[in-house]
DNA sequence: CGTAGACCCTGCGCGC
DNA sequence: TGCGCGCAGGGTCTAC
């Protein structure tokens, strides 16, 4: 489900319910995701709590609380963090219930069980926890040059689109929107890093850059399940220019477009216009 | 060393 | 209608 603004989305739809709000009591339903969920730890650092801030790094969500703790969550491939009354039902795949002075109740649901929650102390916490110490860069904050997307490609020979979605160099971008950055800079997606020049490294960064700032500015991209924290869907996926269309015409020549495997994943292109 | 593939897990849509 | 197959927005680990 999430990339960067799919996240993004969410952190700007919880921000204004969650602020201030205390957590009276949190209840882990089922701990079965990619790591455990840790009951004590979650309980001890966030029931009698206030939300104070939510913030975004990478494709986690981090929602901070007084008293130096944070809850940090990813979604993996199909998890939906929303808001709902205390009293509504339980849902299949409900992990976390975090239950919210008010009478309203954060949810964690996550089918797949891709996805993480963990919570820890905030101070050091990006600079010092294994799952943000590797990250790359932030695409977004200052917005990506060409000649960074160049320098941290450097010295490597593999293809362009594995490059974007490496989250060791920068971080954010999943398969649709490298797929979709790819297009909107007119770059074949197996095209080696080696072979880029100056002019196209800036044409992709701007790309880059152009594609996650629309895709949250029309809610993120909801192919099967994405929603904000009210359940709200995005609208970016009809925005989507090659992402799922193979054999449909490119939006920009009529030829047909393709799709083909990169380490495991699929990509789609346009084999006139991406070169 | 960097890179490619397998793997984690459930659900859905498609073709038969 | 039912079943099997392929595929799905993520990340990590292992084997070259």
């Amino acid at each position: 489900m999430p990339e960067l603004p799919e996240v993004e989305v969410l952190r700007r739809s919880l921000e204004p319910r969650l602020i201030g709000r205390r957590i009276e009591r949190v209840e882990v339903r089922s701990p079965a995701l990619r790591e455990p969920l840790d009951r004590r730890t979650l309980r001890r650092r966030l029931e009698g709590r206030a939300i104070v801030g939510l913030r975004r790094r990478s494709k986690y969500l981090l929602i901070d609380v007084e008293g130096d703790s944070t809850l940090v969550v990813h979604l993996g491939m199909s998890g939906r963090l929303t808001v709902a009354p205390s009293g509504a039902p339980v849902e299949a795949h409900e992990h976390l219930a975090i239950d919210l002075a008010g009478g309203e109740r954060l949810r964690l649901r996550d089918p797949r069980r891709f996805g993480v929650a963990f919570a820890a102390a905030t101070a050091g916490l990006l600079e010092r926890d294994p799952h943000f110490v590797r990250l790359g860069r932030e695409p977004l904050s200052p917005p990506l040059t060409g000649s960074e997307l160049a320098a941290l490609a450097g010295g490597g020979r593999g293809p362009v689109k594995t490059f974007l979605m490496d989250a060791g160099r920068l971080v954010g971008v999943g398969n649709i929107y490298a797929t979709e950055s790819l297009f909107r800079a007119g770059i074949h997606p197996a095209r080696s890093v080696a072979r880029i020049g100056a002019g196209r490294w800036e044409r992709l960064a701007g790309a880059v850059v152009g594609v996650l700032e629309q895709a949250i500015r029309e809610g993120g991209t909801t192919l099967n399940d994405f929603a904000d924290g009210t359940g709200q869907p995005g609208y970016f996926q009809v925005s989507l220019a090659v992402y799922g269309r193979d054999g449909e015409p490119c939006p920009r020549c009529g030829g047909r477009i393709r799709r083909l495997l990169q380490s495991g994943r699929s990509t789609f292109y346009c084999p006139a216009c991406q070169r």
